[in-house]
DNA sequence: CTGAAAGCGCTTACAG
DNA sequence: CTGAAAGCGCTTACAG
């Protein structure tokens, strides 16, 4: 069958363990020795017997994630854009992720079956929660991984994240240089760590501009086209006669339903109502939606799937987790959905 | 670290051979010892490392299994549907499933790439072409895989399939009975093997009927809404005042465009125009956009999945080939989408 | 019923 | 610069 470094061996009359070193770049090998070996190794199309490598080096050479689908069991595109980048970078670094998909209430089940099958070397996280319960598992176990995002300022685990503050104090601080004073926030699901960062920047930055905000001007649901669609409808038909004149979007998706909902009310955008987004990137939204370009935030998903799998590598070769935590910037993008405040908006809330 | 044989054999003070034994149930193994060795693995917490026993076994638990992304990137619903499904059908055989994502032009590439690594065992295939290349290259190579569907009638490798040519012949069928004459065929893209299959069986039903159909009345597209109201709204407004009667989709994405695109036309269903689908029992589709039952033939993507694992694990074991085959046939279910032909509907195309 | 031994294919101290 | 040896954790003929 396949070749092993024992048929090079006989081939060459050398020894395995030298067969070894040549093939691995060892300096102490005579240069001569590394070609004929080389040659050899081509010839008869050796490939290394990764299993065997495992063995010997303790390392499995692959990690886990688990990905969670929604309620409606829809794909998570999401996940998927991560998941399509990941494996590229892993794989780029001889990883191979192992997947599970699961749909139980209780995160860490999926997490502890797939690391009791004893394959993984560790865990690639993605979505993390307030208090994640995961975080605290594989923690108490020791075992190895890397988070996209972070559940709390005070992680100290390797992480790949964006500021999530920031992202929400940009959209306000631009909102309030044109003059809006009543901003309304469709934010995403309280519990993700996300959220809770995106609306602590919110609340910053409208607190640094002397705002405040109404608790129904401050929704959190996942992110959706209904959602959006549904909150915007509310939000503009307030019946105390202030509508916000801006909204901030957690997702572009969230904004495609406002912006649609304006359009029904007869609402103009953006000379009657202001709109910000974060966008993740994904394709599908920006092309298929939208006829008006959105003013956003963006850090693409597919950015952080390098760092992460080098986070991961790293961590994995001994790495201090300490040395293993980025925090990125979004861009700033402005569109056509953000203008002046218009007549009338300037006046607060409360 | 974790438990070895080792471990468990020297505080019982049997050899490691014994305890391996005992553990995998050997017969020979006496009841009492067997007794002992399981209760110290199980406080131990041992699990069997999987590296190991695959270098001396030659087998590695594991499958693999590659996410096409579409041209748009695109989380694909239907693979997520059916990785949800096989994932826990898997893992309740311990077998893992190692993912790559790819959008590469040519579907061996990842397949290769991910085999190359020396980690699995075999692979699990979905979305048949026709003359599927990934089907030469696995044969060439002798490398184990199952199909979700089969690439052509005479496919000697396992699979769960449906029968694809009678879904449309019931459809077919089932509208000829009601009087219609002018059915129109949204099918999916011609070189998918399910989208011959269909058209195969559409072609015969109508032949048996003594039906023909133009050239523009048949079509194929990726399943999307785009496409079903696209397609619809052109044959609906056939300039030769002969539209169809009724029409035949490949998926009910497909449908709720049809749907949407005969109430823009005033095309009242099922009294003008009857609408059948194919249901591959995705959520997310049944449940949000539908506020009509469409009459479909339904075949859920999440049966196939026991199917798909027994039949990998029980190949990989040494079963023939030729008795890992499975076709089922969908459901057909009538809802409010299909009527008798219209008045002015009975005549034929050609 | 149990044990000692060989071996899966590799890596890596330890000698020389 | 190269080799002989030990070992990663397991399985499985071969003895007893």
């Amino acid at each position: 069958m396949a070749a092993t470094l024992k048929d090079i061996s006989a081939e060459l009359g050398l020894s395995v363990a030298t067969v070894s070193r040549a093939l691995n770049g060892f300096p102490e090998v005579n240069e001569k020795t590394r070609v004929r070996v080389r040659a050899v190794a081509d010839r008869l199309g050796y490939q290394p017997n990764r299993v065997a490598q495992r063995l010997v080096t303790g390392r499995s050479g692959m990690v886990g994630m688990i990905a969670r689908l929604n309620a409606d069991m829809t794909a998570d595109q999401t996940f998927m854009e991560i998941l399509a980048g990941l494996t590229a970078a892993l794989g780029a670094r001889d990883v191979d992720l192992v997947l599970n998909v699961d749909q139980h209430s209780d995160p860490v089940v999926p997490l502890r079956k797939l690391y009791e099958r004893g394959i993984l070397d560790g865990f690639i996280l993605n979505a993390p929660l307030i208090d994640d319960p995961r975080v605290a598992y594989l923690q108490s176990k020791g075992i190895p991984f890397v988070m996209h995002g972070k559940h709390s300022a005070t992680a100290d685990y390797p992480y790949y994240a964006i500021d999530n503050a920031r992202v929400s104090a940009d959209a306000v601080d631009y909102l309030v240089a044109r003059g809006h004073r009543r901003i309304a926030f469709l934010n995403g699901e309280a519990h993700h760590a996300f959220a809770a960062e995106r609306r602590q920047g919110f609340d910053a930055a409208m607190a640094r501009a002397g705002l405040k905000v109404p608790d129904w001007a401050i929704r959190n649901a996942p992110p959706s086209v209904d959602y959006g669609f549904d909150a915007a409808t509310a939000l503009l038909t307030a019946r105390d006669g202030a509508p916000p004149t801006a909204i901030v979007c957690a997702s572009t998706l969230i904004a495609v339903g406002v912006l649609r909902a304006a359009q029904l009310l007869g609402i103009e955008v953006p000379q009657d109502l202001s709109v910000v987004a974060h966008d993740d990137g994904l394709p599908q939204v920006v092309s298929d939606e939208l006829e008006t370009p959105l003013t956003v935030t963006r850090s693409p998903l597919r950015e952080a799937c390098v760092p992460l799998a080098e986070h991961m590598v790293a961590l994995l070769e001994g790495a201090e987790p300490a040395g293993l935590q980025t925090v990125a910037r979004a861009d700033f993008i402005k569109g056509k959905t953000t203008a002046e405040v218009p007549n009338g908006g300037e006046e607060t809330w409360l």
